[in-house]
DNA sequence: TTGGTGTTACATCTATACTAGCACATGTTT
DNA sequence: AAACATGTGCTAGTATAGATGTAACACCAA
């Protein structure tokens, strides 16, 4: 899978590879048990600095996407923890949905849209 | 209103002044024409600087939630652009979604959720 | 041994967040 | 008129995080 950075953007890089990331697990282009670029290639394929990558490998590891071995480098691997996974979904969306309520788009509008991004989903 | 602030929290102050006005108005703590307190009152009750409130304020304004006035101060007024606050809830949560949808959190799940949720605003 | 893996430890540089103080124009209050 | 409060603008300082650079370490496979 292709990793893209944009170097001008304000979200940070190692926020980016981490996006980009659970993007590729979400639409299916990454797959259990597939193996990461090394943080050395994918620094290199990126043109920036190992420890960025590194950096972002360890958010991945630390949010249950991937494990990090010595030998076989970074390797999808997901962590079903349903409880955290939940309450991570809950705190993120409760203030998004408090903007989207004050600008009066209706519940059947956000029901809608949580539709429509599943369906890039598998 | 009363506004607290964590200043342990890894979060900017200013982000957390904006996210409790948002909060606020979406729980009608806060409604269409109340007034804020000054950047100055603002800043002496929660004991930062006045300079942190002023870029708080300057987001909120920025995105349609109150105006800025000389004489009047910062008024509770709600710019109801629904193309602009849709596309904003659609990227906000995509990326939370896709992370959701890897670890097998099921439509209809986040759907019970964001009932949930728009249950504590009106 | 050689090469690739993640890991760790230093250092430097830049941008952002926050604080601080001052000055200004405007509007309100006394 | 005078005093005060308002948002705004400006400069300057500190602290932290993001990103980079170099180097070294232990591990494993070919």
């Amino acid at each position: 899978m292709r990793i893209e950075i944009d170097l001008n953007s304000e979200e940070a890089i190692y926020i980016q590879i981490r996006n980009q990331v659970v993007l590729g697990v979400a639409t299916s282009r990454l797959c259990e048990g597939d193996s990461l670029p090394s943080v050395r290639q994918l620094a290199d394929m990126i043109g920036i600095n190992m420890h960025t990558v590194n950096k972002a490998y360890h958010v991945l590891k630390q949010e249950g996407f991937i494990t990090l071995d010595n030998r076989r480098g970074a390797v999808v691997a997901l962590n079903h923890d349903r409880m955290q996974a939940l309450e991570e979904v809950r705190s993120r969306m409760t203030l998004i949905l408090a903007a989207a309520s004050c600008k009066n788009i209706s519940r059947e509008e956000v029901h809608a849209l949580v539709d429509e991004i599943y369906e890039g989903y598998c």
